[in-house]
DNA sequence: CGGCATTTGTTCGTATGTATC
DNA sequence: AGATACATACGAACAAATGCC
């Protein structure tokens, strides 16, 4: 691990455990250079990794300060699949797997997927409970030419752990819009709806390390399940 | 401005543009120190942006890649206003004062606005209408010691561009939650809600440049009229 | 009010490592 | 193997904001 990857870390559970309170100030820089034996631009670079994911906020003349000491807030914010928001909170959670096909990249699909027309796409519906309640319909298309080899049984625990520890791909940044739509058929077969007459659709495009889009996906929410959670800078 | 803002806003134009196309390179770090007269630090500050904006993606080895030239969907991730986000798309918008008070800060405020117990609390909510349906209503809360003169006429207009220009302050970033929520009275009273059960509620807390925060508001949009858009990365 | 110490902000120059072609 | 390009790290200097005396 690099030096200020190191200082992140350090910092990040120094603050995630709260042994440094939302509130506090951080050690200032030339602090920090002492205790690590590291430049200052290798210490500010920590430090701005820190702000940038919303844990602390600098103040010029005064120091740094802790924001947050909430990392699953911060998740939310980022990229994450549902597995890793939910384990750790707890939930009972269980995933089915309601449909399992391949098609080729044509018709609507063109304008969520940047990729050549005609390639062959994975689409995989499936359905989240949470305490036994229907609340999540995930459809998911994957370009097949670069998620090779997902099945069934890896889209029944998780996707995300699949593309990036077995197949070694890094992913980079997706582009996500959150609106409210009414419900459609898909909803009303797969989801506990309760009679409720809209569902929060958030999509995501999915895009690689070298600018590839992997994936596009539209994440189908009931109302009364849905939180999302950041932090917005001007 | 600084150097390394200016190279930002340099490259951003040219990207913006399309002067320089999605997918092109852009200038290597080296030719960009000669042509700008600057350091290597600067310049690789200046990229860094692009690429924490989503504008652009470097990749090791290989060079820096224009990814997006679509600066509208980076800016909605950020602190945006009513005002500045549907000035742009020639919507028929109409603001209505439906309550203007101040109150002493106590009771559930104190968990949502960090200042001290019983300041005087400005509360302002506002009714947006959009081609003449009434489709948000906002309830905004803002610490009177830091946002003085506020009065009816302004918060007609634009209160941001108030605090930001007339007062000179400077905003720094707002922790947001979006969920949805089953209608209050006020949903009922204010909002032509045409049967719907639930609004979405986005909620902010916006803090200064110095970390105090000044406002907490609630945003409370119809489920027909609701849209978000940002650019998540890892 | 000025002066001073502390802290973050910006910029420069340099060296070495690693990935791609 | 060599050239090119990005990644990390160090050291140094000056600017600007803050707080205290």
């Amino acid at each position: 691990m690099s030096k200020y990857n190191q200082i992140y870390t350090d910092l990040l559970a120094s603050i995630t455990t709260e042994r440094l309170q939302r509130g506090t100030r951080l050690p200032s820089e030339t602090e920090l250079m002492d205790s690590y034996q590291a430049s200052r631009g290798t210490v500010r670079r920590a430090i701005e990794q820190l702000q940038e994911r919303g844990f602390a906020q600098k103040i010029h003349g005064k120091g740094t300060f802790v924001l947050s000491p909430n990392p699953i807030e911060f998740q939310l914010g980022g990229i994450v699949s549902f597995h890793e928001t939910h384990a750790d909170l707890g939930d009972d959670v269980r995933t089915e797997v309601v449909e399992f096909t391949q098609l080729p990249l044509e018709g609507p699909l063109l304008q969520h997927i940047e990729a050549e027309p005609g390639s062959l796409i994975t689409r995989i519906k499936r359905v989240r409970r949470i305490g036994g309640k229907r609340v999540i319909l995930d459809i998911n298309h994957f370009v097949a030419d670069l998620i090779p080899g997902l099945d069934q049984a890896i889209a029944e625990l998780s996707i995300y752990a699949f593309i990036e520890q077995t197949l070694q791909l890094q992913i980079s940044y997706a582009q996500r819009t959150i609106e409210a739509l009414p419900r459609s058929k898909d909803d009303q077969t797969h989801l506990d709806l309760d009679g409720q007459s809209h569902v929060i659709v958030v999509s995501n495009q999915t895009f690689l390390q070298d600018g590839r889009q992997f994936e596009y996906t539209e994440s189908r929410h009931t109302l009364d399940k849905f939180y999302f959670s950041d932090i917005a800078r001007r």
